[in-house]
DNA sequence: GTAACCCTTGAAGTATACTTCAGGGTCAAG
DNA sequence: CTTGACCCTGAAGTATACTTCAAGGGTTAC
């Protein structure tokens, strides 16, 4: 059985974030020692690493909480983990799509910059500074 | 002169939103009219499609504060909002490349992901409770 | 036994960009 | 003159993922 500061470091995580993944219910809440320490049970620190890696896909703590449900729950069909995979890979594609718009026209208007001159010259406020023109973005 | 609710409608923002703004420092106070109202000169609708389509490009309003700054300093020169500017598709750069990471690791999971079966087979669950292997980022 | 370090709680703070609320004054139309 | 739309303030709430704080008790090594 390890503390709660064993599980931190071994998760590669706080015990201030266990405590917080508790409340939220991401991770159970333990049983208590004499002393009212937390004690876990090794696989836990699997469980944090779980979290770690789907945030490091790009799932949030509620996506993440979602997906511990549907493992938990024998009834759950491959097809809603997949169903969530692929809404997330939507997100993502659309956030990219959009930075990518906003980096291209970030770009082109600092091509058109000279690298000096005062800055009521400077094509980039310019820009900034334009009628609702040059505004092709509908939303 | 404009009253607040004139300007948000032709900004495009809500009062709240102009409030915040001139709380933030993004524009200026206005000066008020006997009642307390604040009274705004026309121009100010263009300040704040200014940040709007700051904000439409990538800026925080927290570098919008350093553009408009700049904008207002007759001894700031172009290249100093050009540095912004490439700050900011740098930036956009990263997290562009870290979301197609991202992106293309759950694609592959997804891709492996049968639609039916149970979660207890599902590759993507596999894929997360994995032994920190299969996991090449550095960091 | 005492210092160093671990554990406990609940509450508040951080960052971003606002929104909502409570409580109240002002203005224009009919 | 009343009604509804608009204005004011300061404070608190929203979402995300934590971190920090205050104030205290437990444990381990020397």
């Amino acid at each position: 059985m390890l503390n709660i500061g064993d599980v931190a470091g071994q998760g590669g995580v706080t015990v201030e974030t266990l405590r917080y993944y508790e409340r939220e219910g991401l991770i159970e809440a333990p049983d208590r020692d004499a002393n009212g320490y937390r004690k876990y049970a090794p696989e836990v620190v699997r469980q944090i690493q779980f979290i770690k890696r789907a945030q490091d896909v790009g799932f949030t703590l509620k996506d993440i909480k979602e997906l511990l449900s549907l493992k938990a729950d024998p009834g759950a069909s491959c097809r809603d983990v997949r169903a969530r995979a692929e809404g997330k890979i939507s997100e993502m594609g659309e956030k990219i799509v959009m930075l990518q718009r906003m980096k291209a026209v970030l770009a082109d208007w600092a091509a058109a910059c000279p690298d000096a001159g005062p800055v009521d010259q400077c094509p980039i406020l310019d820009a900034l500074d334009q009628e609702t023109e040059g505004h092709h973005g509908s939303r």
